[in-house]
DNA sequence: CTCCGCATTTGAACTAGTTCAAATCACGCT
DNA sequence: AGCGTGATTTGAACTAGTTCAAATGCGGAG
């Protein structure tokens, strides 16, 4: 590795390439996906060589992760209008709705950027230890999702709550993948669906006399996780 | 294609060629995983080229699909005792241990296959035309799960509970790719947590008198299927 | 100015999935 | 036996991710 210039110290000379070169392959992969996008390619629309390419990614996976920071970041900034309501519900279903927005144009071609994250060996997974910050990022997302609610949540509840969520926005991506319909219309219901149900779990999981059924829910999400 | 004997036709000649392919195939999966197999170490080990190989298979990508058959043609003798049983959820629990008994080998580079058939396009996804037929076969098997259950289900979700069933089997699978436990036991506590739920679950579904949470949970899963 | 060391850049080569046109083979027909 | 036809089989080549040893360029020490 060696090229991530210490923050604050002049830019380094190469860092200009690696700035094109990324912006280059972003956009390719937009256009074509990520299959479909070679490292020739991007190589020759930057205007450089691929080894070049080389020298500043460790591989093609690599330009994927920096693929997801990017719409990990354009999540937070699609979010800020439902970071602004108060109900739990409310403000989850508008987050996910926000991810649904910023991933939309990518559709066509998420089943191979899935394909990559899925395997816990890749670097793009989610779960690995490269992408520590990137998760970390999202999580946090969901923390403020859950700590800005108005009728505040449960204590115990709180601090895995977040983690829970990013979860959940994790599995209504693969719905969202395996979304075949028009504009995924179906995902978009999910959420409206699903959110105000959450919603209610969370608020009603503090209180004493609830079902049989929904305490063994709330029981067997904890043993899960641990 | 034009390679299939139609049933009952005395054996095609190149058959016995195919068998061997498809036998070195599999061995070599279960020695290696999937990426690190090569077309051309099946070809060296099977003592044919590698255009042979492909002439009887359109890709690797089919071996693969030849390789989850196999496994579901063990899942379902696995499953054998599991369904001498009577209740709905020691069926269910049976059988999804069979599961992960029968893939257990596999675990390693589970990730290398599941990144393939995660995706959409991938004719090796569990929901493409292509893999119908094992699809079929898997749900039959989760039918048989429900039909065979002593306290007989209600008919109105008789009708979809297999591929409910299905679905979470799928689910309890990519859990237990990210499971990197020893000997995977918490996809094991998983199952024995969540199965007893879920006979419950199924159990009072017909029954009036159930909370609201519960009634909502049970539309929820209706309406996401539409 | 010249030279050294290091960052940057490159062309060529390697691996692996896939394709293709050209053999080769098996077998029924004359 | 000789031959035509379609099923098999093959070597060579193409594409794309990746590696590597060899340039190239640049900035500071002498």
């Amino acid at each position: 590795m060696g090229t991530s210039s210490p923050a604050g110290a002049p830019p380094a000379h190469g860092e200009r390439t690696r700035e094109l070169i990324l912006r280059t392959a972003l956009r390719l992969f937009a256009e074509r996906g990520y299959e479909r996008t070679t490292m020739r390619a991007i190589a020759d629309a930057a205007g450089v060589s691929v080894s070049n390419a080389y020298y500043y990614f460790r591989s093609k996976d690599q330009l994927l992760q920096e693929f997801y920071a990017e719409i990990q970041r354009r999540h937070r900034e699609e979010s800020a209008e439902a970071l602004g309501r108060t109900g739990l519900g409310d403000r989850l279903r508008g987050v996910l709705h926000a991810g649904v927005t910023v991933m939309s144009p990518y559709h066509d071609f998420a089943g191979s950027f899935l394909g990559v994250a899925i395997n816990p060996r890749s670097p793009s997974s989610p779960f690995s230890v490269e992408s520590a910050a990137a998760r970390e990022a999202a999580i946090a997302l969901f923390r403020d999702v859950v700590e800005g609610s108005k009728p505040a949540v449960d204590r115990q509840v709180r601090a895995d709550l977040p983690e829970l969520l990013w979860l959940a926005h994790l599995g209504v991506t693969l719905y969202w993948v395996h979304d075949m319909s028009y504009e995924q219309d179906r995902t978009r219901r999910l959420i409206d669906l699903a959110t105000p149900f959450v919603g209610r779990l969370i608020r009603l999981s503090r209180l004493p006399g609830m079902c049989p059924i929904t305490t063994d829910l709330l029981w067997l999400v904890r043993k899960v996780r641990s």
